[in-house]
DNA sequence: TATAAGCTATGACGCAGCGTGAGAGTCAAG
DNA sequence: CTTGACTCTCACGCTGCGTCATAGCTTATA
């Protein structure tokens, strides 16, 4: 028979997390002195390096509760849940730094938020539609796009900015440049990856659209910089060899 | 000037966040009327905009509103702490995912909980030290170990529990079998991976230890069922073909 | 102009998992 | 019997709002 100080000692866990278990009738000690004292044995503690466990894995302790309490109670389905519900947390984790990188990448200074409404991607790829009727590539683009979270969807979007204000950075040197055409390479191979095969039309029809004067313009200038969307125009036309 | 509801959907954040958002200091209107309501303008929504952005990125709204206040604070220092604080939950997360999967390969049911203190590995190795004195060996594990935190610890554990319920499932095959042969193998490029170096001399040590009627035979009987520890050793044996 | 519908406001509790005192009783040692 | 180390039971604090409850404001319609 322990004492809660042996407990916490023993285990790790605070003495007032043994409080709080006992309060929650999650872990009730083996014995209670007449004055109050809460003592602890070894079942007890078995109980508790379960708790544990299933807390390590970041279990509701609620849940906890429920599945010590009833040992038919499925476990390995517990287990198979917790694991698909700590997979998802990742991938939320790993969109969020890809944004955030992205983020850095643009700069916090020149963030234009009003370029950061969710579905600003899916305006482009209409404007693109309309402008030059790629339907085989807007349904590909569709596709992929459906199953997309809003939070993946802000995270290409801050990508393919800072692909723009890389440009924007390249806009001193000739946009005949090899650095010139490696970036428009990158951008293409962005494009690819997410969105659409992008061939040399579609990557062209894209450069006009661009430099076109309209949002897309604006938007691209606000974050490489003034002349930048006219600089990727140039830089589109030089690497296709028009 | 927008009111509450106007701007929430807008924005997509609730009503009582905006009063939450007023209370913190965080977010004020930009007007009140007479009446008590509040009224938001266009400074107002880009405010709320960066709001959400560094929500979006997990920053605690005490940190926001410190960000916003003073804007000579270096944003770009925070986003660069706020990213490697999510990386770290990234590998933290990635660590109770491999726990999980070890723990269910195990299996559930016979958990032995005792065998879970932290610790254990290394009071393992210690006894491979007494035993057969591998002192270079032993400096290479303390090496890798040293930088461990408890969680990978555990994890290490379960991967390592999850090897021997294999051999146990493996048992009623002859220890010569090839799948023996493999399991041996798999349990050499773990412990190569994570400890020591392992080398025939080493491994049938270990495979002696592991027989030998300690703690050792008794935790891995427990995980992969009486006799497998016999098992491994016979299965090393075989296979280093002595 | 009275009234209903729809919006808004201010509390204030709830949740998850304890941390952190405050104030008071208990136990073993000297 | 005193001291010091433990123990107990409240009970608020923290994070970021959700969710009533109760009440005042506005506007359109009858």
């Amino acid at each position: 028979m322990r004492t809660v100080k042996e407990v916490s000692q023993l285990t790790g866990v605070s003495v007032r997390t043994l409080h709080h278990y006992d309060a929650l009738g999650l872990l009730k000690p083996t014995k209670v002195t007449q004055a109050g004292y809460r003592l602890y044995d070894d079942t007890a503690l078995e109980r508790l390096q379960q708790i544990l466990l299933f807390r390590e894995l970041e279990f509701p302790l609620k849940e906890i509760k429920a599945i010590l309490e009833s040992p038919n109670f499925n476990r390995n389905q517990a287990l198979e849940q917790q694991i698909t519900l700590l997979k998802l947390k990742k991938e939320h984790l790993e969109n969020l730094i890809d944004f955030a990188c992205g983020i850095k990448a643009i700069g916090v200074r020149h963030l234009d938020f009003t370029a950061f409404d969710t579905g600003k991607i899916e305006e482009y790829a209409a404007q693109a539609k309309a402008s030059y009727g790629q339907t085989a590539e807007y349904r590909q683009f569709e596709a992929k796009s459906k199953g997309r979270t809003v939070e993946e969807t802000q995270k290409l979007n801050v990508q393919l900015m800072a692909i723009f204000k890389e440009f924007g950075e390249l806009r001193e040197l000739s946009s005949q440049s090899e650095e010139a055409g490696a970036q428009v390479e990158k951008l293409r191979g962005f494009l690819n990856e997410h969105f659409y095969t992008c061939s040399d039309n579609v990557l062209y029809g894209l450069g006009v659209m661009y430099a076109g004067g309209g949002e897309f313009t604006e938007n691209i200038d606000k974050t490489g910089g003034e002349g930048t969307a006219e600089f990727v125009y140039q830089a589109i036309k030089a690497h296709l060899g028009k």
